[in-house]
DNA sequence: ATTGTATTCATTGTATACAATTTTCAACCG
DNA sequence: CGGTTGAAAATTGTATACAATGAATACAAT
């Protein structure tokens, strides 16, 4: 077993052994990342995914992500089942992994459960939250307002903005079934947030959240927490319909490392 | 690679090929398995947690599960990871994986969470399903009044039942999102069903839902299905009630293998 | 030229060896 | 008698070798 310390370069008493140690060390020579390569390996293709580096619709295989990622198979291996259940690839059983692909029509669906789950989240969350909670929120709100012209920031507020909701709602199996849902927006292409326009509104939406989590006003939560989703797949279709004059379609574009 | 041929002992022409193929045939004796071991090991420490063969809070190791089903650590690893992931088993870094615990109150956002998906699946269903499913789910109404009194074959139906409607339902986030939290109802021990008043109930309910269901009458269905859930917690809770008053408190049984 | 057949190739499945780290437990010192 | 330290045991992480199978391809026969 190798990572899963921490920062602790440990105890190590007798000297020669710590040199033992540094000859078969760690591959990654800037200082501890210590966590398991499978989980680097996880992390590498969802962002590689997420930052368009491979595309969906490409075909993995263990052996190319391996070459890659300098690591041998059996890690990579762990990764691409993990991501395999989790439904960012789809196992093409003798020809690699296929990078999975989202029409318009999954798109709904996705929508449509993000409908149902994350006002209920909301809901929950006006039931449940205490003070702590409603200040974190705040807090969101606050910076969110301050970065209106920045999506980066945004995109990570707007997670924190959610990931606080789902906490409130103390519901473990709820905050499993929109994680599930989450971790395919990926495959959807860019944000939401990038578009000005469509960020104010949604920082205008998360105000009227906190305010009627706030008064613990369940059903006024769970109102507008509607009304965000459905803003949120509105701003996504008419991208789309801007994006699809353009004539080509590509087809399974290869984007490998290498 | 070795297994994934599902029982085409295939095209091969001449028969001395067919005496080579059988030489190196698969490690199990009967018949053609022709699944990974991964699978294979995940199926049966599903089914022995499903039959309590391994108490809910024991704790397994990759080494104890690999010489239990004769195979090697690298299948099992990978099958507990994919437990892990769907929440069967919980991760405890150095000491083994544990069998996850759920209390009451665990079983509680469980059936919330079912409420609010089941009854969008049935409405769905009702607005898609055509000639084809609703006979299907008339065939399994069928199936159900006649064996009333024989929870095995309820519980294969009702599981039929259940996945007709998700399919029906057409979208494959709230399949997977149910899934999500059906792949967990073995953690609350006995079914249901082994109640026959409770099954009476249940088979009634199933029958109003695919009466909604054929008249394509989604806030009917929606409704039923509701109560059919709730109706399904409260037998539940009715049972832990009754099965509290014993005195004995039950520690992380160790039920091994081997 | 087309079809059927054998061979090679690409890819995954499994076993095993080894490394590294956490836990456990016992001995030792205060 | 309790706390600390050190070594052994238990457990997991990773690499590598090999087996087995589906797919692709070359080749022969009609």
């Amino acid at each position: 077993m190798a990572p899963r310390s921490r920062s602790k370069r440990n105890v190590r008493s007798t000297p020669d052994e710590g040199a033992l140690q540094r000859i078969s060390a760690r591959r990654s020579p800037a200082g501890g990342d210590a966590r398991s390569l499978a989980e680097v390996a996880c992390d590498e293709i969802r962002r590689a995914i997420r930052e368009g580096r491979i595309a969906t619709g490409a075909h993995l295989t263990e052996v190319d992500i391996a070459s890659w990622l300098g690591m041998s198979r059996t890690p990579v291996r762990e990764a691409m089942r993990h991501l395999q259940s989790e439904g960012l690839l789809l196992n093409q059983p003798f020809r690699g992994a296929l990078v999975m692909r989202l029409d318009v029509d999954d798109m709904r669906q996705m929508f449509a459960v993000r409908e149902l789950l994350e006002p209920a989240a909301a809901a929950a969350c006006a039931a449940n939250a205490g003070p702590a909670e409603i200040a974190a929120l705040r807090a969101i709100l606050d910076q969110e307002a301050a970065q209106l012209d920045n999506p980066a920031a945004l995109i990570s507020l707007n997670r924190q903005f959610h990931d606080i909701i789902l906490e409130s709602a103390r519901n473990q199996f709820l905050s499993k079934a929109i994680a599930g849902v989450y971790s395919l927006i990926p495959l959807l292409g860019d944000s939401n947030l990038l578009n000005e326009p469509h960020a104010r509104e949604a920082h205008a939406q998360h105000h009227a959240i906190v305010d009627a989590i706030e008064r613990h006003d369940a059903a006024r939560a769970e109102a507008v927490a509607r009304e965000h989703v459905r803003h949120s797949l509105k701003t996504r279709l008419a991208r789309i319909a801007d994006a699809v004059p353009r004539k080509f379609k590509e087809k399974t574009t290869k984007t490998r490392k290498r």
